[in-house]
DNA sequence: AACGTCACG
DNA sequence: ACGTACGTGACGTTG
């Protein structure tokens, strides 16, 4: 592509009219009556193409086009290297050029003293000759590169859409494949149902392949199913397989939890590998119905998220779209609204034609996960990350699996009481606040209590969000000194949020028959490689303030068990201190001193014993702000001072700690090159955003690629952690078990006898995941409940 | 469904 | 002049 200087010429040879799009304006000098040149420019939003022949540029600069190769010598170009002669900007290198006719006439002219410059002008030109021919030769497009192609090389040829498509869906291109008319262009049926066979077989026929091939790739067929005591309100009503050796696809219907049991001896063998998507899920399904899955081998969505972690769509029949670009709704054939006869035969003849659609649609899904298990595990080894799948996020499926089953105890009553206390407190303030409004309103609706503060009260109005006034903790701290009844709002919302989230929002998740709460984990959800939890949110118990730490008092073990709690102490700074090699930090470290404290001296240049207490707390607010790619805005909010003085904490503390600063920098040029990051185990996030026009998006880019290696790497290690900590209890037939992870704790059940041996557990596999340049520290504590673990 | 708010690490 | 700390999920209101 560094040729089409000479490709212009060559064309022109051919008789051709050239156009050459570009958006820079140095091809100009390529411009003839046949040479064409497009430069495009934005108009009001619109990008709109100007463009350049011979003539036009004649008229524009009063040059020829070649001469603008002089102008540019004389001129110079940062952007591309190209020196030019000191002081000699646009205009000038114009004017001279439109004099002398090109640089060699005009150091003739002046060498013979002809040339009429006058001053510093006329110093900078004499003095810098060669720097202008260099300059010259440096921003001619060379029109003599040898190619070998010819005209019939350059055809444009019918392009394949559906190769086109399947590049723009694994790119996630959406946005093209709208623009360039590409939907509906997925291989139709006729085109892709020929890919498997799909076979009746009768269930021993099933079990025996299965067993002789020790590989089962299949997908559940579930639905609906509501019992409350369930944990997952699912239930499996049949599955596909897949059958490799043959490239067979078969339905197995499952009419009864029986039915299913005939097939435990296979789920429960370790040595048969279970090739699916949504591990988790299945697990848990199975025991339900007391079989317990083993031989975990391949979850695709697993594989899919370690190769994209920011793909939110990990759905089989997205993948099947993403990987094998097939349209599972028109390869099964939805054109379901054809003879609508209102007959009995009619219906149930439907009803057969749909379940045959709908078995060939699971039939297609375990094919699917087959394909999508050869291209995922090619592409994770391209990548380097075999390892992390293998060892890391598969086994943690079932880590996070039994965390699901086991559940977390909850004391209904106790729970029942704060509740209570929440009710009478909550009904008492809305009345005060009533009264100091003066009117009754909807405390809830930011819109009306807006109006109520800043229109009716006349507050001063300190932030303001898309559709009004902003009444956010923030704001509303700083207007407290203006009106009392600022204080009994944001009580008012301590409580509503206490109340409608943490005691009304759990209680429908108790389990009436294990008394406990079954969160999910998800593993596939965040970008950095975290856990996530739903159903409900077991990582956002309050912990911050008293009242709300109470919620942790309804968390208890059942009867002679002992909660056993583990965390890691500054996960994330001692990350950052490895990945950096910051001596200072690694030393602090090593050293077991006090991280916050040592950032204060150095940032206030105060001795150690010397730093106050509010020195400590906002070099720990630096800390903080180091994690998550720190900006001077984002500071000076975090502690309430000035951005100047915000700035003025991150130079020094950048300054001080050098190699923190170093990485910074590094690793946002890393990501833009690559445009990715990394965590230590090599789980990679994409970050297209610094590559976006728009300055704040950018920015955005920057601070997550600080973040994610270290954020992420974290994460990587706490699973590692997991992983020991289970397959420890699971080795030594222990009672106790995993219930809860918070990103930097885990909890353990543990069974009363067994206490002291999971604590010995917990804090080897925790400091011991992995070893970095700086010790891994693990704080370990029992109690009775989660409120009293410290 | 989107937004504002607020709970956690 | 722009308008910002990183990563999540749930609730209530509003359109």
């Amino acid at each position: 592509m560094m040729c089409f200087g000479t490709l212009s010429r060559y064309g022109e040879k051919q008789g051709l009219e050239v156009t050459i799009l570009s958006g820079d304006r140095d091809t100009f000098q390529l411009a003839t009556d046949k040479v064409t040149i497009r430069i495009p420019h934005t108009k009001g939003g619109k990008t709109e193409t100007d463009e350049y022949n011979r003539e036009k540029i004649i008229e524009k600069y009063g040059l020829e086009p070649k001469q603008l190769i002089d102008v540019k010598g004389l001129q110079g170009d940062a952007s591309d290297n190209i020196p030019g002669v000191p002081g000699v900007g646009e205009k000038t290198a114009l004017s001279l050029i439109q004099k002398f006719g090109s640089i060699e006439n005009l150091y003739e002219k002046v060498e013979k003293g002809e040339a009429d410059l006058k001053g510093k002008q006329k110093e900078n030109i004499e003095n810098n000759k060669e720097l202008a021919f260099l300059s010259k030769t440096l921003g001619t497009i060379n029109l003599e590169v040898p190619i070998q192609d010819t005209l019939d090389d350059f055809k444009v040829e019918e392009w394949d859409k559906k190769k086109v498509l399947e590049i723009f869906k694994e790119l996630n291109f959406n946005r093209y494949i709208d623009r360039f008319s590409l939907r509906g262009e997925e291989k139709s049926k006729e085109e892709s149902k020929d890919l498997f066979q799909m076979v009746d077989k009768s269930k021993e026929e099933v079990i025996k392949l299965i067993e002789e091939q020790k590989q089962m790739i299949f997908y559940i067929h579930t639905i609906e199913d509501l019992k409350p005591e369930k944990i997952i309100k699912e239930k499996i009503v049949g599955f596909s397989i897949f059958d490799e050796k043959t490239q067979v696809a078969i339905y197995i219907s499952v009419q009864s939890e029986e039915d299913m049991q005939d097939f435990k001896a296979i789920f429960e063998n370790k040595d048969i590998k279970k090739i699916s998507i949504n591990l988790t899920k299945t697990y848990i399904l199975l025991k339900q119905l007391e079989i317990n899955l083993e031989g975990m081998e391949y979850d695709i969505a697993i594989s899919s998220y370690i190769l994209n972690p920011t793909n939110n769509k990990l759905e089989i029949e997205r993948l099947i779209e993403q990987y094998l670009n097939i349209d599972v709704h028109e390869w099964i054939g939805q054109e379901q609204e054809e003879k609508q006869i209102n007959l009995f035969d009619a219906m149930q003849a439907n009803q057969v034609e749909n379940n045959k659609k709908e078995q060939e649609k699971y039939a297609l899904y375990s094919y699917g996960i087959f394909k999508i298990k050869e291209i995922t595990l090619k592409k994770l080894e391209e990548i380097g990350a075999l390892k992390l799948f293998y060892e890391i996020d598969m086994p943690t499926i079932e880590v996070l699996s039994n965390m699901q089953w086991n559940g977390m105890y909850v004391d209904e009553e106790e729970l029942n009481e704060f509740g209570k206390e929440l009710t009478q407190k909550l009904e008492t303030i809305t009345q005060i606040i009533y009264e100091m409004a003066g009117e009754e309103f909807n405390i809830n609706s930011t819109k009306q209590l807006g109006e109520i503060l800043f229109e009716k009260m006349k507050l001063p109005v300190i932030k303001k969000t898309k559709s009004g006034y902003s009444t956010d903790v923030d704001v509303l701290e700083k207007l407290k000194k203006e009106d009392p009844i600022i204080q009994q709002i944001l009580d008012y919302r301590q409580l509503m949020k206490l109340n409608s989230t943490y005691v009304e929002g759990l209680k429908p998740y108790i389990n009436p028959k294990t008394k406990r709460i079954h969160s999910f984990f998800h593993q596939t959800i965040t970008a950095t490689g975290r856990i996530s939890s739903t159903e409900p949110n077991l990582q956002n118990i309050p912990t911050r303030f008293e009242l709300g730490k109470r919620v942790r008092k309804v968390f208890r073990p059942e009867e002679k068990k002992v909660y056993v709690d583990a965390d890691y102490s500054q996960i994330e700074l001692r990350v950052l201190a490895h990945i950096s090699g910051d001596e200072h930090m690694i030393r602090a470290f090593k050293e077991g001193q006090d991280i916050h404290k040592q950032a204060a001296s150095k940032v206030f240049k105060t001795p150690m014993e010397e730093v106050s207490k509010e020195q400590r707390s906002d070099a720990k607010a630096v800390n903080f702000g180091i994690v998550y790619g720190i900006s001077d805005f984002g500071l000076g909010e975090q502690l309430g001072i000035s951005r100047k003085k915000a700035k003025q904490y991150i130079t020094e503390y950048l300054d001080q700690y050098a190699g923190i600063k170093e990485f910074m920098e590094n690793i946002t040029k890393e990501a833009t090159e690559k445009g990715y990051v990394e965590t230590l185990f090599h789980r990679r996030r994409y970050i297209p955003e610094l590559k976006s026009n728009n300055y704040m998006v950018r920015q955005f880019g920057s601070r997550a690629a600080m973040n994610t290696p270290i954020q992420g790497t974290a994460a990587d290690i706490m699973k590692i952690a997991m992983i020991k900590v289970y397959q420890e209890i699971k080795k030594r037939g222990l009672q106790s078990k995993i219930v809860l992870q918070v990103h930097d704790e885990m909890m353990v059940e543990a069974v009363e006898t067994e206490k002291e041996e999971i604590k010995e557990i917990m804090k080897q596999s925790m400091e011991s995941a992995i070893s970095l340049t700086v010790p891994l520290i693990a704080d370990i504590s029992e109690a009775k409940n989660w409120y009293d673990c410290k």
